[in-house]
Parts: structure tokens; sequence; C-alpha cells
RNA sequence: GGUGCGAUAGCCAAGCGGUUAGGCACAGGUCUGCAAAACCUCGUAGAGCGGUUCGACUCCGCUUCGCACCUCCA
């Protein structure tokens, strides 16, 4: 396939995807933080790096992906308070459930997803680094501090002079002990709100900073120097660039090659949140019976460097949009039934379709343009099925390039209706309809058909005789 | 105030200096006893004002409006 492109936020450009280690990608990519169930908008991000990640794969490479666990910051700790829970029993259900909705939103697991509590020695380790590079200082309380007017390339990320960093920000300064307002924390010493959750290091009890975690992992799994680290855009700043310094600032080499950032979802045209009522968990959405699939759909609908307006209409037009793609599909594998594609078999639409399906990714993953190619694969297919002229070698190549696409789109076969097993009481008043169409008893057919109906299954007349589906979906 | 992004047909949303994006909805048609479903067909839209150009939705400038980040929200 043609070359991958991304735009990188480090740059501000597109720019040609190349591997530290040809064919070897190492991705790290922020994970939540467990003190809540996520919403549809912290999953715009998830599934934006799962095509990533998938395009990554769909090009050949093998991808080791890691996504870290917050289990403990200022949201963890008062949300354990106030519950009266230890800390990781406070964040063991977020955490399951986190998992399960990544499910069912058909992302593919991480290679490795490291919670920060398991990680405390590495992220002191790497305090001690920066001491000895000069970048840390220690304050009267016993945090530690990172110092930035000490490291040169602070802003190179967010393209922000630090010495303007202070203009038209609150301040409240009289809360930390830092020498510079700029400076963040890398090691918070205990307070009486930490409870017990503390672990002692060299500067005291305490815990680590925010930022800390993320560099000391992303080192740990992926090394010094790695491919791709992706989030959220309000992750750009201050938290990847903390990100930068830690890790630059430790070890004298480049962190990260490509920085990739995820826009924002809003719901009705305005930002997502509890007061404005149009906030969603993703298990709110599942509750109101709508799919993972038909979701994951809608949040392909735009290019992830664009805000994406999330709206149930978008919902309902996912689902009739999947549906056509299901009709589709089910033909096909109709007509091909055990027919292989042989070489030089391929109807050249598929081939073509599958082409623009590839360039379009590979263009900073343009996911709406790809489903547009898969559109063009749905319509060619279906004319050719009406007229007759596709053979079940042809179907089966067809069938191919769907199953491809999905490799990166996860849509098609993930949650597709499956034909269900019909009832014997459903059979025979099917078979009893169909006496009556055949002597035209049209009214005992019509009646049949609207008991079938209550029954919850909808009868469908075509060429070949009568077919029952499921109603509701 | 600083930095960045955007404004596309009823809705959502892409590419592109001149050649059909796509989806949903609407409308027509095919099929059908009727209906439903399915399938096909169908939209010259590009905030406003200037400029560059043979030609601009696409490049440049200004205006208006919207969004995001600016110390721990994906």
């Amino acid at each position: 396939m043609t070359a991958l492109h991304f735009y990188n936020s480090l740059t501000r450009r597109q720019e040609p995807f190349h591997a530290i280690n040809p064919g070897k990608v190492g991705m790290y990519t922020c994970g939540p933080t467990v003190y809540n169930f996520a919403h549809i908008g912290n999953f715009r991000a998830y599934v934006f790096e799962d095509i990533l990640r998938r395009t990554l794969e769909f090009a050949g490479n093998k991808v080791t992906q890691v996504m870290n666990l917050t289990d403990v910051d200022d949201k963890t700790i008062r949300g354990a308070k106030a519950g009266g829970l230890a800390l990781n029993a406070f964040t063991r259900p977020y955490i399951e459930a986190f998992f399960t909705d990544l499910a069912a939103l058909n992302i593919e697991p991480a290679e490795v997803y490291p919670p920060a509590t398991g990680h405390i020695p590495e992220m002191i380790a790497l305090i001690e680094a920066l001491f000895e590079k000069g970048l840390a200082y220690r304050s009267d309380d016993g945090s530690v501090y990172f110092s930035i007017s000490k490291f040169p390339g602070y802003g190179k990320l967010a393209h922000i002079d630090p010495s303007q960093l202070r203009s038209g920000v609150r301040i409240d300064q009289d809360e930390y002990d830092k020498e510079a307002f700029a400076d963040f924390a890398l090691w918070k010493a205990w307070d009486e709100n930490d409870g017990d959750v503390a672990w002692d290091s060299p500067w005291g009890r305490g815990r680590p900073g925010w930022h800390l975690e993320c560099s000391a992992m992303a080192i740990k799994y992926l090394g010094e120097s790695f491919d791709i680290h992706t989030g959220g855009i309000d992750n750009l700043f201050p938290h990847h660039e903390n990100e930068i310094a830690q890790a630059e600032g430790a070890t004298g080499k480049p962190f990260v090659k490509t920085w990739l950032h995820c826009a924002h979802l809003q719901v009705d045209g305005q930002k997502m949140s509890k007061s404005l009522g149009n906030f969603h968990t993703l298990r709110d959405l599942l509750g109101k019976g709508w799919k993972g699939r038909e979701i994951r759909y809608v949040l392909l609908g735009a290019h992830y460097r664009q805000p994406l307006n999330f709206t149930f209409e978008a919902l309902q037009a996912a689902r009739t949009a999947l549906g056509r793609i299901d009709e589709c599909f089910s033909a096909l594998e109709a007509l091909a039934g055990s027919a292989v594609a042989l070489p030089g078999e391929a109807p050249a639409f598929a081939g073509e379709a599958l082409e623009r399906f590839a360039a379009a990714l590979a263009d900073d993953l343009n996911t709406p343009e790809a489903l547009s190619a898969l559109f063009s694969l749905v319509k060619t297919a279906n004319i050719a099925l009406a007229e007759n002229i596709l053979m079940p070698a042809g179907a089966s190549a067809a069938l191919d390039a769907f199953r491809r696409m999905d490799s990166v789109l996860g849509v098609i076969a993930f949650e597709r209706p499956r034909a269900e097993n019909i009832p014997e009481a459903v059979l025979a008043l099917l078979g009893q309809r169909g006496q009556a169409r055949a002597d035209r008893q049209w009214q005992e057919s019509d009646r049949i058909r609207d008991l079938l109906l209550e029954m919850g299954w909808v009868v469908r007349d075509g060429k070949d005789g009568q077919t029952v589906k499921k109603a509701g979906r």
C-alpha cells in the first residue's frame, strides 16, 4: 500500500512514517484515570488510537502498544476517601469496566496496560536521573519539582514560550512551594488528604506526579526513543510537553518521533458536560439499546483531527448505513457459498475500492474517505448482484476486500446480526401463509403476516418466497 | 490576553485550483396482490467582503461567527 503519512503535532506537518525498527512500531497511548466510567468522548480517542494501530498492522507492521492506567492521582484518592475504600479497591471496578467498554467497541487490546501504582520504583529512578542532570529540585515540604528553566527545549511540542506561560492564567501559588510558576511536580509530599496513599522515596513519603508515570512507563516498555505517542488534544499541554521534558531531560535522547493528537467530541454542538445534561458514558448508550458497532461507526465518521459532533441522529444514521453493509455482505456470502477466489478472477471494482480505501487511511487516517471507498464497494457489488453478472468467485473476492477493510474499521463482522433460529410455530405459520398466497387468499395472508409481527417476526416477500427476520432492529 | 483549529447542500462529513466524495433524510423508480424490506436513480453546497488567477469551495488578506488549549479534562 501507499506509504503511511501522519500529521505530527511536534513538527506540525504531515510526514511520511518510518518506524525506527522497520516493521516494528512502538506506540504509547495515554489511558484512563480510573475514577469513573469513561464517556464516549474518551472513547473517541481510544477508537482513533485503535484505527491507528490497525492501520499500522494493515500496512504490515507488528505493533507494540502500551496504554497506562492512572490509578493514583487527586481524583482517585478523593474517590477512595469518599467511598471509604482502599485506593485499589476503589479503582478496580473502574479498571474492569474500562476493559469491558473497550471490548464493546471492538478495540484491539494493547500489549501492555501498566498501572501507575505498579511502577513507583521506575518513577523514583527517573526522578533520581533528573536530579543528576540538575533538572529537579526539592522544596521545603519534601515535594520534588521539575525546573523548566533548566531544560532548553521546554515548549517545543506545544510551541509555547515558557516565559509567556503566566499571562491570563489564574494563580494560586501558595498551594505549592515552587521556584517558578510553571514548574511541575515530579513527587508530591504526603499530606493529610492522601490518607494512607503514600510510598517511601529518597525525599520522604509521598506519591508521584501525574506526568511522571507516562515517561517512566513508556521508557520501561518501549525504550528511551520510540515511534508514536498519542492522546487527546487536551493532553498536548502540559502533559505531553512535560513527558518530553522528563524523558529527554533524563536520557538526553529524543523521546518520541511522531505525536498524534485527537480532537474532542462535541455533543449537539457543545462540549460534553454534566451540567448541560449531554454527558454520555458508553454504558448509558448501550443501555439505551445502541450497539457498540454503531457507536464505533459514528466515531469513524469524521477525521480524527476535527471536532466531531455526536448526535442521536448520527447514531440512527449509523444503524441504517451498517444495515446496508450487512445486506450487501450477506448477499455476497450467499452467492460465494464455498467458492474460493482464484487469482485473476477478482472483479476490478473490488481491487479499486480496496486501493482507494488503503490510500485514504495512509493519508493521515482519513476514515471518512475510507468509508466512502467502502460504500463504493457496496454500491458496485449491489449493482453487479442485481444484474447477475457476479460469479461465486467474484463474490468471494469482493468479500475478501470487505474483510480487509474491516480489519481496520472493525464494524462489519463485529456484532453483525446473525440469522436467528426460527421457532417451529413461526415456520408453521409461514407454511400456512405460503399456501394462502398460492391460493391468492390475500386476507388470510395478511392476517398471518400481522400475527407474525405480533410475535416479533417481520415477513419479507422476495422473488424466492418468504423470509423472516426478528423485528426491532 | 497568548496559541491553534474551523465555517461545505435538510442533517452529518471528506478530497480537490478546472473532471461524481460518501452516509442519513427527502423525492422518483424496480420488485410486490398490497405493504414492508431490499436495490437503483436523484442534490452544482461551500459564512461575508476584497485580492491572486484564464479559472477558486480549494491560495492570500480582512470581517463576522464557532471551537479548543494556556498546570494535571481524551
